[in-house]
RNA sequence: CGGGGUGUAGCGUAGCCCGGUUAUCGCGCCACGUUUGGGACGUGGAGGCCGCAGGUUCGAAUCCUGCCACCCCGACCA
């Protein structure tokens, strides 16, 4: 175990890298941007998946799982959608090795393994997906078709880091199909409700729902809806997209059904994910510089009990309080952990747990046994109280919901004081430099000028939320009319 | 992929410029003992092909070349 964690505001980065290395979280593999999930992280990455799993099939979804491979001739089929991912694409061109002869015990590739076509490894699935679904629907009795897959892909970023951005990621992506343009675009719009009801209410992270630019709009799409967050160093994390594929999908690999009238059409198509990605949005919404925090809904013990003691006969009747209060905790669907390792002392103890995030820790010691006490300690807000046993159960169940919801508002909290009206271009430079965050401003809709205030600034349009109101106004950087605020921010 | 930086024990490091006995120190690790209400202490011990591969040299952690990985800045991106 570590001690010492960078502080945040000492170097940002540095303490995020150190933290998801300290916490075990995740660390760096052999293969270049490319990580291992360890067990505590895949132990948060689980819960999320389970909540998200739950969330989709209540919205009418099902798992189904398609090949990590996709024929060439496939993935250029949507060409918008090819032309964006191709620079980051991994390609299989062999199938088998030998013996090296040059070189004894050395491996090399079958120079006559040669694949008569070339396999991508799937950046995302839409190519194998809609070339599968083409087989499916003939008529609107088929539609619409529900799925969702876990799964891993691969782009092959240039600069990599831990969740934020490796070469491998493991996600979840739905790929929904359609009779009508309208129900399609329903789907798109639930779909990042659901990812921001997921977000907000289980990860405590308030994210700002809306729609993608032209420019910042996912390969192949017609729309993009997103979830946006703001990390505390006042940079956004795009959370969660939702995509409106239109019918350029269907067209790509020719799926058309049968309607009601029976007339021949195309179905209409989104797509969206989630990915280990938002493991960097729990950390840089939350942790502090002690570490992880944790909100309850997503901690693998939201409560560990760590025993202080002298003799054995100490430890044994802590034992015996101990197992009472966690079955009690376990009987109300609290995790809880008893850390009753002898190799560690009480401090030592307080200090990993703290790094790693539980939210609550008991510590139960000679003073409490005869006191009929605990210390019950928030991680939080780091504060500690010693409170009596009696009840514990329904006191620790009360304070991990107040933990939950205190976390999002103090998030809450921070992110709306980081959302800047501006009027003038000086003042949004300004803005972006010393308060950070999200700049509200007025934008005359061209893609040149996103662009300008981009190579300016390198601040984005994150989004065009949902709820901005229509307003007239003048676009920050050419003065041009504008009907509404879009919200700009450097983003990771 | 372009620019810059760094690789020495599990982690953090000294030594490198100016090549020369046994590679420095701290943390961690192991054993024993004492300890245990916020990261314990003592004594003893183990652990290194100095990132990898070549080269120069009587001799390389140190000089040269190539490669790999990581970090920072850019471009790209969930």
């Amino acid at each position: 175990m570590s001690k010492n964690l960078t502080k945040r505001a000492e170097d940002y980065s540095k303490w995020y890298n150190e933290l998801v290395v300290k916490a075990d979280l995740a660390e760096n593999s052999a293969v270049r941007g490319c990580m291992v999930i360890k067990p505590y992280g895949y132990a948060i990455w689980e819960k999320m998946q389970a909540e998200l799993d739950k969330m989709f099939k209540a919205t009418g979804h099902q798992n189904a799982y398609f090949p990590l491979f996709v024929p060439k001739s496939l993935f250029e089929a949507e060409e918008k959608n090819a032309e964006g991912f191709a620079k980051e694409c991994a390609v299989v061109t062999h199938y088998r090795l030998q013996n090296d002869p040059d070189n004894e015990g050395k491996l090399r590739v079958d120079p006559d393994a040669k694949l008569e076509e070339e396999l991508v490894v799937r950046p995302t699935s839409e190519a194998i997906i809609w070339n599968t679904y083409k087989g499916w629907i003939q008529s609107y009795r088929d539609l619409p078709i529900l799925i969702n897959q876990w799964a891993n892909v691969v782009r092959w970023e240039m600069r990599t880091r831990l969740f934020l951005r490796t070469a491998e990621f493991l996600w979840q992506e739905g790929h929904t199909a359609h009779a009508t343009e309208a129900e399609a675009i329903a789907e798109t719009e639930q779909m990042n409700t659901v990812y921001a009801d997921f977000a907000e209410n289980f990860m405590a992270i308030p994210v700002i729902k809306g729609v993608k630019t032209e420019s910042e709009r996912f390969a192949g799409a017609i729309d993009t809806h997103c979830i946006e967050a703001l990390m505390q160093d006042g940079k956004a994390l795009q959370a969660g997209t939702s995509h409106f594929l239109g019918q350029n999908f269907a067209k790509a690999f020719d799926v058309k059904f049968t309607n009601k009238e029976g007339k021949q059409d195309h179905v209409w198509a989104t797509s969206w994910g989630v990915s280990t990605r938002l493991m960097g949005a729990l950390i840089m919404t939350h942790s502090d510089d002690q570490g992880l925090v944790l909100p309850p809904n997503l901690a693998p013990n939201q409560v560990v009990i760590v025993p202080i003691y002298r003799s054995d006969e100490q430890f044994e009747a802590i034992k015996e309080v101990v197992s009472k209060v966690k079955s009690d905790l376990e009987a109300k669907n609290i995790t809880v952990k008893f850390d009753d390792r002898d190799t560690f002392r009480p401090g030592a103890k307080f200090a990993q747990h703290e790094l790693q995030g539980v939210p609550l820790r008991i510590a139960i010691g000679p003073k409490d046994l005869e006191n009929g006490t605990v210390e019950l300690a928030r991680r939080d807000t780091l504060t500690k109280e010693v409170v009596s046993i009696e009840g514990i159960e329904d006191r620790i169940s009360d304070l991990l919901k107040t933990i939950q919801e205190d976390l999002f508002n103090k998030a809450q909290t921070f992110r709306d004081n980081h959302i800047t009206e501006v009027e003038d271009f000086e003042t949004f430079k300004t803005i972006l430099e010393t308060k950070t965050g999200f700049v509200s401003a007025h934008w005359d809709g061209t893609a040149e000028t996103e662009n300008k205030i981009k190579e300016l600034t390198k601040a984005t349009i994150r989004c065009i939320p949902y709820d901005s109101k229509i307003e007239e106004g003048n676009c920050i950087y050419t003065g041009n009319t504008s009907k509404q605020r879009v919200l700009f921010a450097k983003a990771y």
